[in-house]
RNA sequence: GCGGGUGUGGCGGAACCGGUAGACGCGGCGGACUCAAAAUCCGUUUCUGGUGACAGAGUGUCGGUUCGAGUCCGACCACCCGCACCA
């Protein structure tokens, strides 16, 4: 080894087949050591990967080989979101199989993963294609079933006509498809839905447990599940109204506000309430604006602007704390899939139903009296008062605070009755709404029942599964193409043998990803979800993935997780103990003169530097860094950086500078940064070698120098090691840096030294450790380059198996201390004493300063704070 | 509208529990090596004044607490993210 550059295009592919051929990534279930899971969200095979995707790879990968050398036995497993619409779409554009799409996808981006040299163990992979695991889904589906986690209903859904199928509320964005950005249209369709909101209750107190998660996705969580807590109150119909026969007696509203009762003016019911759908039978003018209002589309701006309507129905009902009857309105701003579908309107203290009265001339009553407000001209204008204040104008509430009449109104109608129950009744709502996992697609998970005309939906038998999907499929056609199959859904009832069919629907793509993390558990071939291997390994201890997940995939998960533990299938609750979300890549965009996207490859820098095409020499327009996306071509592929600068400066370049989670622009300079560093450890390495070929004894006593470079070296250990606990890989590449000025400093230092005479044996000692310590501390980073070094330092074994270095308490603790000494809190001198010193040694050693004695002037201090081991500060 | 976050050199960013602001990298400038270039190495690089030692200012703005504030408190400004007629 000599100072000639590392080369590694040939290391980095042959370290690769070393690993390979040693299965050193290979995960047993049975070893001794203490587990650790490690696990990024596995991709959708959509194609090809760009460095962009890689970094939550590598980060993955920086623990799981830490971990490993800490001594855990970690799985670092990958796997693939196989099912979904883009392989449907490429069948009809390139009139293929999906399944054969999606996996000529998975063999290219395997190979991509590969070349970026992570610690898989990729003989757990999984796709969710597999009949195997789709099947176990399935199993899953009609445990649930029977657990009563499952149910079918009739609903109105989001339908996306783009892809022709049903989203879930949480997969529609501003009133658009999650993936196609269409306009959803409501649709009334018989769904299947997985009941989450049994466990709503327990989803918002398990966050308060996931204290290694961020605070910004638990709280997302928690607004999106959205708990309140409110009264039910019945409202008894005015006679006079309520004489038609065919009316119910009454009206049930839920309400957050039970202590503006005496301001309401109206009550106000949603346009699918089941009253509103009886009066409209008999009333042509209701059923027209009811049909006005399910047109109102659904996306941001069209709520936005939407004004509020309402229709007088002529009902009345009343007071229940014997104010004035209240009219009855439909109102377009009534939700009817959120409470009752029915609200009372109180205008004063509430800013929908403010607009609404004005609109419609009902009276504004304030019954809260801001603090320190006239109660003879407080008054509400156009803005709603929902603050603090005290109850007035409202009988027996009168002078209590909010949550006093909040109560006492919930005491009396509690106790008041109406029929035979009590008019009032405490209630817990929540905003999350049942999962509907129905999909009208042929690439997913086939719904394992039977439809029959006299047995209703019966299950699949256990020994008929799986439902495989069938392979000859044609795409031809608008719809799904499970439904128009010739012969698939035609099947015996598996009750009464007559003829039934099956269900067509296929299951969200989310399901298959709610308990994938669960099936890398158990070992290759082995049956999917085993709970002595899942009980084992879960949580995962660290889940890395982007922030677009932070609702939909780990609130799907953590329920799957909990709704598995119910039906005795898994023991622990939460999936993933520890989550961390890492910002993206981000790249600058091209453009040509005809406003064509270039790649970056497709520009260069013209004579003068402006950019320009590499083709014509046009001049380019440079745009901000967005997002490394396909179509506007700002992508970077794997496999050019590897061929040009090698993988480990790729994965050094990722984990440099930008704090994980924000995002990081990829830059020229940046990747050549890292080019330089990787460089700078071979070249390092290659001259300790020149001085010391062989590792050293230990001498009896070190030198200061020595020493000196031993600490740093032992201070590098101890301090990354925490870097990297935290996930704070841009501190940890700056602590390398930091020490590798010294150890440069060092070594430049013995070659004069040697130059003179024979190197002293502490110095050759302490070089040579410094080396191993090097190398093994950026080893998880630069791990083919750490190979090398390894390999040519003599150590023993492979890198990625050797031990974290260990940090000698001794060299790790400093025996003087350097004190910054402040006049008037301005740093002005400072002092070098012994880490022992005690305050009153340190006090008089800075009186004598120069400095200290200048600024005094003969007169005494004032004060002087003495922060041991921090720092000094002399009031003047 | 509601909720949350972030503001530090030319740039990415560091600064533990309130204790030397700007670590480390990028870029810039100057120099060494070279016939020259690349690569590499050395020096320098918050701003203002000064040849200099040094002095003053400085972490979005204004104010407060403190011996001491990037860090804590209050008000405001800007940007980013999430949710959004949820009664």
């Amino acid at each position: 080894m000599s100072t000639e550059r590392y080369n590694a295009r040939e290391a980095e592919p042959r370290w690769q087949k070393v690993w390979d051929e040693r299965g050193i990534f290979r995960t047993r279930n049975d070893d001794p050591r203490p587990k650790y899971y490690v696990l990024e969200m596995f991709p959708y095979p959509s194609g090809r990967i760009h460095i962009g995707h890689g970094r939550n790879y590598v980060m993955g990968d920086v623990v799981a080989r830490f971990k490993r050398m800490k001594g855990f036995n970690v799985l670092h497993p990958m796997g693939w979101d196989a099912f979904g619409l883009p392989a449907e779409n490429a069948a009809i554009e390139r009139n293929t199989h999906p399944g054969v799409w999606t996996y000529e996808n998975i063999a290219t981006m395997r190979e991509q993963l590969k070349l970026l040299g992570l610690s898989l163990d990729w003989s757990r992979e999984i796709a969710t294609c597999d009949p195997a695991y789709y099947g176990e889904q399935q199993r899953i589906f009609l445990e649930f079933l029977k657990g009563g986690f499952v149910y079918r209903k009739e609903s109105e859904v989001n339908w996306d006509p783009v892809d022709n199928t049903v989203l879930a509320n949480e997969q529609v964005i501003d009133g658009r498809g999650w993936r196609s950005g269409a306009l959803v249209e409501r649709r009334k369709l018989a769904q299947w839905f997985f009941r989450i909101t049994a466990l709503a209750q327990e989803l918002l107190d398990g966050l308060d447990t996931l204290e290694r998660w961020p605070d910004k996705v638990r709280l997302m969580q928690r607004n999106w599940i959205g708990r309140s807590e409110g009264l039910h109150v019945r409202f008894e119909l005015a006679a006079g109204a309520a004489a038609a026969a065919e009316l119910p007696r009454e009206v049930k509203v839920y309400t957050t506000r039970p202590d503006t009762l005496f301001g309401a003016s109206f009550l106000a019911l949603s346009a699918g309430h089941p009253l509103t759908e009886t009066l409209a039978a008999g009333n042509p003018a209701l059923a027209a604006f009811v049909e006005e209002c399910r047109r109102g589309g659904t996306s941001t701006a069209e709520i936005e602007t939407q004004e509020k309507m309402g229709f007088d129905t002529g009902l009345k009902v009343r007071h229940p704390l014997g104010g004035p009857d209240l009219p009855v309105y439909v109102a377009n701003f009534v939700l009817m899939e959120y409470g009752t579908g029915a609200i009372f309107g109180c205008p004063a203290h509430d800013q929908r139903d403010l607009d609404f009265a004005r609109k419609y001339g009902l009276p504004v009553t304030p019954v809260v009296l801001p603090p320190e407000a006239d109660p003879a001209s407080f008054a509400v204008g156009d803005i709603a008062y929902d603050g603090e204040g005290t109850l007035y104008h409202s009988g027996f509430l009168d002078g209590l605070s909010i949550p006093e009449a909040k109560e006492a109104v919930a005491a009396r109608l509690e106790k008041q009755t109406l029929g035979n129950a009590p008019v009032g009744e405490r209630a817990v709502n929540f905003r999350l709404r049942d999962w509907g996992i129905s999909r009208q697609r042929y690439w997913g998970c086939p719904i394992p029942i039977i439809h029959c005309e006299s047995c209703g939906p019966v299950p699949v038998p256990e020994d008929q599964l799986p439902v495989r999907l069938p392979d000859d499929v044609t795409f031809d056609a608008p719809g799904n193409p499970l439904d128009r199959h010739p012969t698939w859904k035609h099947v015996a009832c598996p009750h009464c043998g007559g003829p039934a069919r099956r269900e067509t629907d296929t299951m969200d793509t989310f399901v298959d990803s709610s308990w994938y993390f669960a099936r890398f558990a158990s070992e290759p071939n082995t049956p999917p979800l085993q709970k002595g291997a899942a009980d084992h390994w879960l949580p995962v201890d660290q889940y890395i993935g982007g922030i677009e997940h932070a609702i939909l995939h780990l609130l799907y998960s953590r329920f799957f997780t909990r709704a598995l533990n119910k039906i005795g299938r898994v023991s622990i609750e939460e999936p993933f103990a520890g989550l961390f979300t890492q910002g993206m890549i981000v790249h600058e965009t091209y453009k040509d003169p005809a406003g064509r996207w270039l790649f970056p490859e497709d520009v260069e820098k013209a004579a003068d530097g402006s950019p320009v095409t590499v083709a014509t020499g046009e001049p380019v327009t440079i745009g901000p860094p967005e997002k490394m996306s396909k179509s506007k071509r700002n992508v970077v592929p794997p496999e050019v950086v590897a061929d040009t600068y090698g993988v480990d400066c790729a994965r050094w370049f990722m984990l440099s500078d930008t704090p994980p989670e924000r995002d990081s622009e990829w830059t020229s300079a940046g990747i050549e940064g890292a080019w330089r560093f990787v460089q700078r450890i071979w070249r390092l390495v290659g001259e300790v070698l020149a001085l010391v070929p062989e590792a050293p004894e230990a001498p009896a006593a070190f030198g200061e120098a020595a020493l000196g470079l031993r600490r740093a070296a032992h201070k590098l250990a101890a301090q990354m090691a925490e870097d990297v606990e935290r996930l704070r890989f841009n501190v940890a590449v700056a602590r390398v840096h930091a020490f590798a000025n010294v150890f440069g400093d060092a070594v430049v230092a013995a070659r004069k030294s040697a130059e003179a005479g024979p190197l002293p044996a502490d110095t050759a000692f302490a070089l040579h450790e410094a080396a191993r310590y090097l190398v093994r501390a950026i080893a998880p980073s630069v791990p083919h380059l750490a190979e090398e070094c390894w390999a040519a330092l003599g150590g023993e074994g492979l890198a990625a198996e050797a031990a974290w270095p260990d940090s000698d308490p001794e060299l790790l603790a400093e025996d003087t201390v350097t004190l910054p000494i402040q006049i008037n809190g301005k740093r002005r001198a400072d002092i070098t004493v012994p880490k022992a010193a005690s305050p009153a040694e340190v006090e008089h050693a800075v009186l004598a300063l120069d400095a200290v004695v200048k600024a005094l002037d003969g007169r005494p201090p004032k004060r002087i704070i003495v922060v041991p081991q921090r720092i000094v500060n002399v009031v003047a």
